[in-house]
DNA sequence: GTTTATTTGTTCGTATGTATT
DNA sequence: AAATACATACGAACAAATAAA
């Protein structure tokens, strides 16, 4: 195997072999080969096959059993792969549908001593509140609540820009690194009522979520809710080796 | 650094550095030494503190950032590390309390269409159905609702048996390698209702999962049930390297 | 703006240890 | 008891991306 075009060759081992999971060449039950017929088979050092295999490992798509083998995870229906609240983009996609999303309001917000803790920012530090609704073909899934430090915003934006993604408009500031995220299971109250056009007491989550960057700088607070009707939390836990 | 007890020398060093992290030695927003450094420092090969960092990255306790450097993650409240629902045993000492386990019932089930291609049992094979409720200091939290393959348990099992952990009553007979797990949120309705000794109406979490051997063999099919008053869901979502 | 130095990323080869079958 | 297969560890080198001079 050679290093084409500048990918490395431990993922092209790693896509060969999610590939032959995927035609059934590889399957649930089967022991795979082991790394070092691997290693020969591909014509790469055992350590680049052990990478390739880690690989598959954090996607969820093998499991290795210490000293015995590494054999391919049993996904059944859970297809999704990513751990988490799916994104809005994978539901639509996953859904087949229109994706729309409604700026409801962008504005300056008082100070609030929690919130700026949260966010880390001084006194006088300027934070916008973004509140957006996201459609799938007009099925309102997501009500968002952001607030963004406006320094880690691009200048002179108007209210439509809102509309895309505000991950890419904040990446033109700052680069994000990681989130933490809590979920609850809550009550529909009347404003999400409306939103939502679901009656009160139907249940939903609220997400709550920080968004920092490498060096750990807070740039967003957002609390989201989400249509529990539509949205499923699925995640694969692998037990620990002890 | 040495190989001592038979502990490997890359878990020793990101114990180390952990060690430092929480010394606050090493902080948010400042660099980590260089991989070169410390493996200088640890008097240890590069590939060996590479190691020892991605098991700390695994841990959410530091971040990298493509050919600049190491950081320390920011953790802020969001304590818990562990992804996911917490365990209970995890909640009670978090809390400080005392847990404890009521089984309600165990029974072997009638032939289920759905249940058996779940478990991918034989139209013959044997089901067993634990009904338990967990207690924390007399404080209901979770309804357990499992189905498991006999073939999977220890024989000539008391209905005690079960107070205690099921999966290592599963382990006598198999190892458990992973598990998927899809979580709603519902509300209470009247048997949960009782059980929680809460009103119909409350929201909760439902969470169903399937556990797995390595071979991808179907081991137990379990519904849970969460109260969302007490019960939260966390994670880390770490932006992929575009 | 270009070059240079730094830092992580990738890859090989090799060797030994450890747990399972 | 031996063979198998993964786990750990070292050294060495070059590539790629970023940041600093």
């Amino acid at each position: 195997m050679e290093n084409k075009k500048g990918i490395s060759i431990y993922k092209q081992v790693a896509k060969e072999i999610e590939c032959k999971v995927k035609n059934g060449i590889y399957v649930t039950a089967q022991k795979l080969p082991s790394e070092a017929e691997l290693a020969q088979e591909f014509n790469v050092s055992r350590l680049t096959v052990r990478k390739a295999i880690n690989l598959l490992i954090e996607k969820k798509v093998l499991v290795k059993h210490q000293n015995t083998g590494t054999y391919v995870m049993n996904r059944q229906k859970l297809a999704s792969g990513a751990s988490g609240l799916q994104g809005f983009n994978e539901v639509a996609k996953a859904k087949g549908k229109t994706p729309r999303t409604e700026v409801i309001g962008v504005s300056q917000i008082d100070y609030d001593d929690e919130l700026w803790a949260e966010l880390e920012a001084k006194e006088n530090e300027v934070i916008i509140n973004v509140n957006r609704i996201r459609y799938l073909d007009d099925l309102p899934m997501t009500v968002e609540d952001l607030y963004i430090r406006e320094k880690f915003l691009p200048e002179n934006l108007k209210e439509a820009a809102f509309e895309n993604s505000i991950f890419e408009l904040i990446e033109q500031k700052i680069e994000i690194a990681y989130s933490h995220q809590e979920i609850e299971a809550v009550l529909i109250d009347k404003m999400m009522s409306i939103a939502f056009e679901l009656p009160v007491g139907q249940p939903m989550f609220r997400a709550t979520s920080n968004v920092f960057s490498v060096t750990g700088v807070p740039i967003m607070h957002d609390i989201s809710y989400y249509r529990s009707d539509e949205y499923v939390f699925s995640n694969t836990l692998v037990r620990s080796q002890h």
